[in-house]
DNA sequence: CCGCATCCTACGTGATACTG
DNA sequence: CAGTATCACGTAGGATGCGG
């Protein structure tokens, strides 16, 4: 079912980018690059619009991956800081190429959708 | 509801991300690459396990991006063809750098969920 | 041969309420 | 403060059959 078939680099890049390329992840890591240590409930005001649930789910996932660093501090009320692995620091410098890729053909691409989806629309009519 | 008031790059880069992220982008343009004009057969066959709605999907996604070009040849039975556009070998070539890192560290990555996942076992213990 | 339309299922995502 | 549990929803993905 799946494309074990094929040349052994493209499934784990592509399963790399799926779990880097979801929601949220990429947002994260971009406020965890400051190199500080941050708080959970900082990180939850620093990127807006992230549901609890969903910034617990993609911080396990990055802990998961050993990106991320997790340290908990037994205290009351409970303190947990959150930072960049070595691992995640590679990878935000791996992904740089593509962010500048990315800021440089936003625009274009959006174009080229717009212009795509107009042709469709008239193909309709 | 959305993060918009966030540094402006991140979105973009995010949605870049989620778009080339799902399971077969990457896929497709890693046999596209080769710089020779597909038929959609031939892709179908190349890729392993994709369904050709999928395919169909993906590369209309593809298209709408203008990262690949699409051609008819309005034969019998009809002719598709599809290449890599100039935008999509700068995007290949912006991911290099990821595919390394990804080559680089997808073993300790594998290690790394594994332990992770035992721990979690562990702990349930 | 190409790929679109339909139906259906699984998963990611979000809102809310609750625990240590 | 940090995180889990529950429910509900929308979209991605797969199987199949039809149309150009």
């Amino acid at each position: 079912m799946h494309p074990d078939h094929l040349p052994e680099d493209c499934r784990p890049i592509s399963n790399l980018l799926s779990r880097i390329g979801d929601k949220w992840t990429i947002l994260v890591m971009r406020v965890l690059e400051q190199g500080e240590p941050i708080r959970f409930k900082e990180l939850h005001r620093a990127i807006g619009g992230i549901s609890q649930r969903m910034l617990t789910v993609t911080l396990r996932h990055l802990e998961r991956d050993g990106l991320v660093i997790r340290t908990v501090y037994p205290t009351i009320p409970p303190r947990v800081e959150y930072e960049l692995s070595e691992r995640g620091l590679g990878l935000q410098q791996a992904m740089v190429p593509l962010f500048e890729w990315t800021k440089d053909n936003a625009r274009d691409i959006y174009q080229s959708q717009i212009a795509f989806d107009l042709a469709k629309d008239k193909a309709v009519t």
